[in-house]
DNA sequence: TTATTAATCTACTAATCTGATAGATTTAAT
DNA sequence: ATTAAATCTATCAGATTAGTAGATTAATAA
């Protein structure tokens, strides 16, 4: 399962999305605006802020804001970020290679094979899903 | 990540697999064989016997077999015995299905679209998956 | 230059999950 | 009755999750 702090990252950089161009914008509202934790959050932005997903300003006037344009940034930049690589095995992950401790060929584990196939799949949907992809809806929606 | 629970799991039955029809295997051959500490995998076999996936045999010539025929039995079942929901987010799975705590609407909320969307793709090739399937293989294997 | 505002950093906590291990008990075959 | 096997109950150390608290630093504006 995702975790919150995923999850809230999602949202926010969401929310971000929507107020892309307009300027630095509070943690404080986008916590009020997310129902996210304050404190909390603020771990969270800052981790994205250090992978290159937002920028933020300090002091008077300051805040958090996109560090590249919504339809740059895709939804499995985020989750790798604050949830860790999309594989469900090591063995199978692009940006966190490492062997299974237990392994003995990689070549013919069938537990690898399947899960590769998994993994491709979602990278597929997270990496293609960019922000502003995730915000279109052919529903009607509140913003 | 899939836990080592899972693995071991799937690692079993997959051991029991290739013994399927011949009766039942020792807990210790299987941990043997494929180097899963004794002790944990009786627990994990246990609680797929639970979920109906293995049957056991108790006392002297006993020991655990599949429950059912390995074109019967499906990655994805043994997945969700071990790992819990396949889902990322409960709101989006089908056998653990909950409201988000925080969701104010289900029906716009954007990240339960992308995470719906994982959830199916990968079901689909999980439950599409059988034990029979997984031991198919194109290259030459030493079993 | 001082007050204010806002992000940043460091540290801590409680609860849960993971990956086991230990030992006693029950069941079944010989 | 003995032996072999699964089963049950309990415990444990370490990691992870989901935060909270408080001090510090940076930037702006007065």
């Amino acid at each position: 399962m995702l975790s919150n702090k995923a999850k809230y990252g999602i949202k926010a950089a969401l929310y971000l999305s929507r107020q892309y161009g307009r300027g630095p914008v509070l943690i404080s509202v986008i916590a009020d605006e997310e129902a996210i934790p304050k404190k909390f959050l603020e771990l969270i932005l800052l981790e994205m802020k250090k992978h290159g997903i937002l920028h933020s300003k300090m002091g008077k006037g300051g805040g958090y804001m996109l560090a590249k344009a919504p339809d740059k940034i895709s939804v499995g930049q985020i989750v790798r970020v604050l949830e860790g690589p999309i594989a469900l095995t090591s063995c199978v992950s692009k940006t966190a290679y490492k062997k299974c401790d237990e392994c003995t060929d990689e070549r013919t584990c069938r537990i690898r094979r399947i899960f590769k196939q998994v993994r491709d799949t979602t990278a597929e949907i997270l990496d293609g899903t960019t922000l502003t992809d995730a915000l279109k809806s052919k529903i009607n929606l509140p913003y």
